[in-house]
DNA sequence: TCGTATTAACTGGTATACAGTATGTCAATT
DNA sequence: AATTGACATACTGTATACCAGTTAATACGA
């Protein structure tokens, strides 16, 4: 979210051509993908010199790729050790989920008071994206609606430092999403209809109901997730 | 906050050996403290062949540094441009207080919830620190004690990355302290008794009075930062 | 005099080389 | 057999050299 990629949807408006970023970004951007896409596990060790290779650049932007994936919490570099993919203990877990839930129910509330029409739009675009990918039974698709809906009370709280903060937890619980959905039953069926149920409370203008939503919305996660990572850690 | 020091209480028990840490974390702190101690001004380009060679080391150890910084949110670098000391506009202010002010109230409540008693000694001893910088007439240790006194709610909130993300904002507000301090008139008497004020509510166990007191308490220094700002470009 | 093209100086981006440290292996000693 | 020490290997941390892009000044032309 922060780093977003430069889309050009206004040419010649403010992008002067089609900018090459720097291969740092590009690098954590595919090792970010790359951990997404579950090709690298949590906690598995990762060597500067063989990344370099495999992408065939330098260790010099490899080097500041792991640094910036470090401060998105990715990423943990020992120092004089190596640098390791992130694997949250059960209490980690816990805060990262307790942190996303206090922060999104603050958030929810600001975008209601600043910006209660573009939030209700947003969430029934993101909605209408999770129509279409339950029908094709994409569940990437549906994942990615899922966190279009969620950011979308970030976008509208009037305040960009509210984005930056849901990125710092945001990383790991993508990673955490997708790392540990095998062991996960997705209750898919249960969260589309609380999402159908928070954008009415936002159209209603109901702040309060609208905590309590995400707030069981939210923390239903947790055990699953705590489980899961039980169930990892003892397959290991 | 994030990057506390190894203090070696315990020797043989936990801490190896001292240490040293990173050339480029020293660079990034050095770096920081000027900007703090006004050394280098707001909006100042930085170049980092003269910092390399100021602080005699090479550029490589420098580049780490501002790209920690500039993930701290204390500079800007322009990719093949440079790199500059951040300077908010007024809208950027805006949004820096008003991001602080959410995320204090949040967790002010949180802290009073989870941990009410050392929260209060937390207060009390800031403010004891207080006392003495005010008999001393000393004003870093006064504006230090009030650090002190914000980062109790966050080290008490039983959320690590409560303080992460008050670190996005601490550092550029602690710059814009420093930098409009010399335009401000430091209305220290009044702050002093607000921070009483918000100590006995917590006392009280008042959630709602302490929510209105902090409102007050930094909302209230907004005008002062955006005039004081204004005065500085005007200066320009 | 103004505008444009050209070029030179500067700056950051990347690659590579070297040095220091951690870790694993194996032999020697107890 | 276990422990310790030395050695080999692999990795990170740092320095340096080179390349590419940007800016600004200057010269030239209209």
């Amino acid at each position: 979210m922060a780093l977003k990629a430069n889309k050009n949807v206004n040419p010649m408006k403010k992008s002067p051509i089609n900018r090459p970023q720097s291969l740092a970004a590009t690098v954590a951007e595919r090792l970010k993908e790359a951990i997404l896409r579950r090709e690298i596990a949590l906690g598995e060790p990762l060597s500067e010199e063989k990344i370099a290779v495999a992408m065939d650049v330098s260790r010099t932007p490899v080097r500041e790729a792991l640094t910036i994936l470090q401060m998105q919490g990715l990423i943990n570099i020992l120092p004089r050790r190596g640098s390791i993919v992130f694997k949250p203990d059960a209490e980690e877990l816990r805060a990262l989920v307790d942190y996303r839930l206090h922060l999104e129910r603050l958030v929810s509330r600001l975008a209601l008071e600043r910006a209660p029409e573009a939030t209700l739009q947003g969430l029934r675009e993101a909605i209408s994206m999770m129509d279409t990918a339950r029908a094709a039974d994409d569940s990437l698709a549906y994942a990615e609606a899922d966190t279009t809906f969620h950011n979308t009370f970030f976008e509208n709280a009037g305040n960009p430092f509210f984005c930056e903060a849901f990125d710092i937890a945001s990383g790991r619980l993508a990673a955490l999403r997708v790392h540990l959905s095998a062991q996960l039953s997705l209750h898919r069926h249960t969260t589309y209809s609380e999402h159908l149920m928070i954008a009415d409370a936002v159209e209603a203008r109901d702040a309060d109901a609208l905590q309590d939503l995400l707030t069981r919305h939210i923390a239903a996660m947790e055990p699953n997730y705590s489980g899961a990572l039980q169930l990892l850690d003892d397959g290991v």
